[in-house]
DNA sequence: CTGAAAGCGCTTACAG
DNA sequence: CTGAAAGCGCTTACAG
């Protein structure tokens, strides 16, 4: 008996044009089973009836063979891939990347691949993520928001794969959407201020996206009601939102308007950063002022003092976002196309 | 003349069995150009020699038409997809998160669509992420160091996928490989708190990957030369990496050893949650103890006081990655095989 | 419930 | 430098 391993047959000594790849294919899958490619390619989807028995032998055959499914092939001839594009505006925002980690993790387990796009609030750019995208085929595409261009959403609309909307429910917006009222959050936040006692409070944000402005509309809806109309005070910034901005604006509102006793800001980043400000200037909190942020990022619940803000649930928005997207993607019905999942005013000694 | 517009030719009338997609193809360009449908690839894609009168034509012809390759059919041809699998431990860590960005600003605009696989510091999970990525062919595979299973090494090389691996430069692996010397970075910072006067310096480090272990190897090598071999103290914790933790563990080294008058943080997360920590409990940094961190994350300039820590190029790293992945895709030289980038150590107020 | 035929839109491998 | 043929590995659209 040699000890020679048995060498596999070697299809290079046949003179052939073929371009042997090596791989199981369906066919080989087939061949073993004793059925028909499409057979296995049913049985395998688990569409339309097989026969209980032929289904077994076929999986058996699949398993033993090590068979995996060749998605080129499967998107060249059925014109769709199992790619879901996700487009987000920046991955600098820990917010994005959380929603797009809960969306990965109730994606991949299904068999979806998830492709992302950065688009850099940027119209343009947006545009050029989703042309090239959509000639992918994505099964399904999640897009932040519901401020693009007329061309975007177009190519959406023309390109007829399904979408769902994230972080705002707009229903006057049609189509899907998972997300919370920006506006009804700024306003509790501003309202809770309010209850606390405060009267001239700041509205300070950067970034200056739709849902930043939305927040913005609460904060003042919250003061016009509160019969401070002429108290609103925005602060807004265009450059992109971080702890060192949040420091500098701060410090730009209290030289602006001295009077100013709390100060709510569009995004955790900015506030702790504002609170991190505080700390050197010797500012004192909430004692003479108050800060409230948005979000719940990490790291706000450890500051000094501890920061009140905003939960949001991008977590569970990209969860049911992706659960949603994937029954559009399946033609089943969904039940609320417009999902409100809130969000909680969270209390902290920073107010 | 009717206001009803044109209505576009209706295949639907004609009983075929043919399944129109509708979609402009690589036949259509090279009828319009008057030339076949191989010379249109070999044009459109720069490959082998194609007169340039006719390329002109085709290229005029494609953007005429608005042709655009259809990426699964290509895969299917070729058998190699323009995807580019990343794979990363985790998205929580914002270090990844930046060099996943860096990876995407330098492919994305190359053609290249890239795959985000999530490992979660799991073997087999990472087995499972390569597996399922690996059926799609991808055209190059960037990887986090270069500690995974023996199953998923072979994976890899089986496959025959250019593979570049981040964070860690590992000559003696063979291969190709892109970042720093973990150790020698923890030597350098814990040489600095040294340098400055500190002799009872513990390491504290989380989550425990092998780069953790790298730079704890680093600390303890400069203590021992330092002639403090009985000073090392490494206190060890698996739970993942935040900032809620390193307070914890700031208050459970001063515990245990209660002279330490410094400690490196294997990660700034950790750094900065126990700077907030000290400033809670009235522990006076650098007074009484120096704080050190490492990757200089967001936020760690603006701390109270600013933190000493280790800036890690992982954005380069990205990039430089991405770059040579690209050559090796395209089966360009590779000059440098094994890129040392550094890193430096940022001296701040903590210590 | 199962299958034979055709086709998805490209590229490879040969020829010339 | 250019092309006709074949094939990549699946699924769709019909039939039965």
């Amino acid at each position: 008996m040699s000890r020679t391993p048995t060498a596999p047959p070697t299809p290079s000594t046949t003179a052939r044009r073929t371009r042997a790849t090596g791989r199981v294919t369906l066919a080989d899958v087939a061949r073993e089973a004793g059925v028909s490619p499409i057979t296995v390619s049913r049985a395998l989807r688990g569409e339309r009836a097989v026969a209980q028995e032929l289904c077994e032998r076929v999986q058996a055959a699949a398993t033993a063979l090590g068979y995996v499914p060749d998605p080129a092939a499967r998107a060249l001839a059925s014109s769709r891939s199992s790619h879901v594009a996700v487009l987000i505006p920046k991955l600098s925002n820990t917010l994005f990347v959380e929603l797009l980690d809960a969306v990965q993790n109730t994606l991949v387990p299904a068999g979806y691949q998830t492709l992302i796009g950065v688009t850099h609030y940027d119209a343009g750019e947006e545009e050029a993520v989703l042309r090239s995208f959509l000639a992918h085929r994505p099964a399904g595409l999640i897009v932040t928001g519901s401020d693009r261009s007329e061309a975007a959403n177009a190519m959406i609309e023309g390109s007829g794969v399904p979408c769902v909307r994230v972080m705002e429910v707009g229903e006057e917006e049609g189509g899907h959407s998972v997300g919370f009222s920006q506006r009804d959050a700024g306003r509790a936040i501003t309202q809770q201020l309010l209850d606390s006692g405060r009267s001239r409070i700041a509205y300070v944000a950067a970034q200056l996206d739709p849902r930043t402005l939305e927040r913005g509309e609460g904060y003042e809806a919250a003061l016009v009601q509160a019969g401070l109309a002429d108290r609103v005070n925005k602060v807004l910034s265009a450059e992109p939102s971080s702890m060192a901005l949040g420091g500098a604006l701060l410090e730009r509102v209290l030289r602006e308007a001295p009077g100013t006793d709390a100060i709510f800001f569009c995004n955790d980043d900015l506030a702790q950063g504002a609170l991190l400000a505080a700390l050197r200037l010797g500012i004192e909190v909430p004692g003479k002022l108050a800060v409230a942020g948005f979000n719940d990022l990490p790291g706000s619940d450890q500051m000094v003092p501890p920061l009140t803000t905003v939960a949001t649930p991008r977590r569970e928005i990209g969860e049911q976002a992706a659960q949603m997207l994937m029954k559009l993607m399946r033609g089943q019905p969904v039940d609320t196309p417009h999902l409100d999942l809130g969000f909680q005013v969270v209390r902290r000694a920073s107010s």
